[in-house]
DNA sequence: ATCGGCAATAACGTATACGTTAAAGTATCC
DNA sequence: GGATACTTTAACGTATACGTTATTGCCGAT
């Protein structure tokens, strides 16, 4: 079982195929909201503005649809998912869960300085980013640093779920960054994290990740009954 | 994002078309082992022996491929992928994770007796399965009370993640059921899980779900280590 | 005998064609 | 005027066609 397929393709390891380009670019157009939750398409509109015929779109479909990207209606076309406050509470739940496995796993490791130094990068990074208020470079470096983070588990199928998730719960994140105050706690809460981790400390490792996540978890569902949002 | 479209189609939620059929039956051909661990089949042989043409065989291996199952390699047709050990430790890890925040949610909620019921009644079922020696019949009640269990959770994204990882896993336990001791403890286990999710016992429920998970997977790597076998 | 190159082949990726069917529009009846 | 039945239409599901390309087998050279 080595491909791990679940999930995007892992940066890099996908083809130069029509159907991979057209997974790409509808991908990237979904979690840019280019084409916003409730968008709707038909296979033909796309695989003409795409130039190529409506097999590849077809099977490109399949993927996003696979991935809880879009869902698929026979005579309606394609249709990208909306995000409620409920989808938002499950991601947030599972992300939850397997990030903590990560952080578990890590620790028992006891990573050493050169594994830890891309975390420590990103968390600088983002640091650096909100000092210039750069939300967006901000939202990507941590990003980086959750995805490093699972990387470095070790668990290829837990790496690949994990993203997935991320994929899904992106464009809430990056709509809920200029509503919210400042993310100036993320940093701190990641070097203690990295802290549990160097020293090997599996249950630190686990609380602050947990914690770090729950908080994540509780600022975004606030802006979204903030702001009355009944999805995204 | 009502359609959880991650994972199998959950039972009954089907169309019934030709890719749905074509996915279903070769899906059921991999779990019970029909088509076994490294198998290979060619596009057109399977739509030939399926009585469709090409184009819905592709989609519907498409899709088992985003689960994991199988591996379309570009002229050596499709391929079931075989697991290893290191891929089951893997999908252990995630199960546990996953698990463990279903029993979670679910104690939280302290659930009630009509809701338990399934739960103990699949462990009966275990129970009476096992007396009459029945080992295929225990499988199918323990994946029951499993499947249940992460149902209870609330979580519909969680409960399709779970059963996919279970569908990988599901060959190499058919395969350990009769190279080990009899399953006596996982009853007691069940049953202990249960009185914690009764009594709303978060971190009873959690840890009595996490043990079970790791027991169970020790036994299985230690099948896997005894056998000397690389995958399956 | 082995290896490298070339030809044959066949599997795939993609395009196109076609029948089915659901949605939308229209006409008729109450 | 509104509702129902019918017609029309177009989107999809599936089949088929076709060009590309990797693999396999063959042949000749070393």
């Amino acid at each position: 079982m080595k491909p791990v397929a679940t999930g995007r393709a892992l940066s890099g390891g996908a083809a130069p195929s029509l159907v991979n380009g057209a997974y790409e670019l509808l991908r990237s157009r979904i979690l840019d909201n280019v084409w916003p939750p409730g968008h709707r398409a038909l296979e033909q509109e796309v695989a003409l503005e795409l130039g190529m015929s409506r097999t590849p779109v077809r099977e490109a479909l399949v993927q996003l649809q696979n991935e809880g990207l879009v869902e698929v209606i026979p005579r309606h076309g394609v249709r990208v998912l909306p995000v409620s406050p409920a989808d938002m509470r499950e991601i947030y739940q599972i992300l939850t869960a397997l990030e903590c496995m990560a952080a578990e796993l890590l620790a028992r490791r006891k990573p050493d300085e050169h594994e830890l130094k891309p975390l420590i990068d990103a968390t600088s990074a983002m640091d650096q980013a909100l000092a210039r208020d750069d939300l967006d470079g901000w939202a990507r470096a941590d990003e980086r640093f959750h995805a490093h983070l699972v990387e470095l588990a070790g668990n290829r199928q837990l790496h690949a779920t994990v993203l997935n998730y991320w994929d899904r719960a992106h464009r809430a994140r990056m709509f809920s960054l200029r509503l919210r105050p400042k993310p100036v706690d993320s940093t701190r809460e990641h070097l203690q994290l990295v802290e549990h981790l160097r020293a090997g400390d599996v249950e630190g490792a686990v609380q602050a990740n947990r914690a770090h996540r729950e908080r994540a978890n509780r600022e975004l569902l606030a802006i979204f009954e903030h702001f009355k949002l009944a999805q995204m």
